[in-house]
DNA sequence: CAGTTGTTTTGAATGACTCAAAACAACTCG
DNA sequence: CGAGTTGTTTTGAGTCATTCAAAACAACTG
């Protein structure tokens, strides 16, 4: 079913990256895909509850490889954790709040990509664009304004 | 000459904000203003050097002052510990070098504002959009290629 | 100049993450 | 399919940036 074709997606992706096939790598794999912009501890959370005894440091260990294979995305708003994504490929951007710091994914910017060059680039040869928004997620307005 | 009237205006940025004013605020405020982007480790080194005797967690508690009464303006690249800048009040963007992690200002992006309108906001009330550039600086463009 | 309140210092603690060595599991090849 | 090699996970400890708390101290108020 679903769930076999996606061990089966991951475990190619990870032979691809020439990345040997682990339980925990897949169940690490899954614990993203099941859920956005998790840190290590929330991802070692999931991972535990199929795979009892997996040690955080090889959540770390499995999330770096990853990241570096490029099957993961590593975000790190500023007074977050570093936050791992199932990245799609597509540079999305990230709504963050600034009350509970809850993270969403923001499709694209209106202008496309022309708006993300950066006047002067002060020498600098560069490749990504990196936007954050800050503001208040809905659960947040309404303690607040409620 | 300028020294004085930096204090002085700095002072009077102090009590604007309801903040007393102490010889390390002035020397941090000093310290930042001479050089963009510091670490709180490389301001204490800076504010050591006229006012020897100062802690590092003065340092931060200054620092952590002045960012809230929006005297100081705090980013925090992936990768890097919180770096400070004397903030203008606009909202300017900036370069960090993947290599070195030097960070540059960047005055703004091409499209204007518009640019930075989410175009699904998932909900939340934005109210910042904080862009940062990843590339390489001049000195890692020339140690790499030549 | 004395009092009050806010600031700095000292000392310790936390959280997120990294390093290193030993135990172990995947892929390879005969 | 079984041994070897190499890469992975575990265990245990360490680092760095930052924060917490209480005591010593300095700025503003009157």
């Amino acid at each position: 079913m679903g769930t076999a074709t996606h061990r089966d997606e991951a475990e190619a992706h990870l032979r691809a990256a020439g990345l040997k096939v682990t339980v925990q790598r897949l169940a690490v794999l899954d614990a993203v895909a099941g859920a956005g912009h998790l840190d290590a501890d929330a991802v070692h959370a999931r991972v535990v509850r199929e795979l009892p005894g997996t040690s955080l440091q090889s959540v770390y260990n499995v999330l770096g490889a990853l990241t570096e294979a490029g099957l993961l995305r590593r975000i790190e708003p500023a007074g977050s954790a570093g936050l791992y994504e199932r990245r799609i490929g597509d540079n999305h951007h990230h709504v963050v709040c600034t009350r509970c710091h809850a993270v969403a994914d923001v499709d694209c910017v209106v202008g496309e990509p022309p708006c993300l060059v950066p006047s002067d680039t002060g020498g600098f040869a560069i490749h990504t664009a990196e936007v954050t928004f800050w503001g208040l997620c809905a659960d947040c307005q309404r303690e607040v304004t409620g």
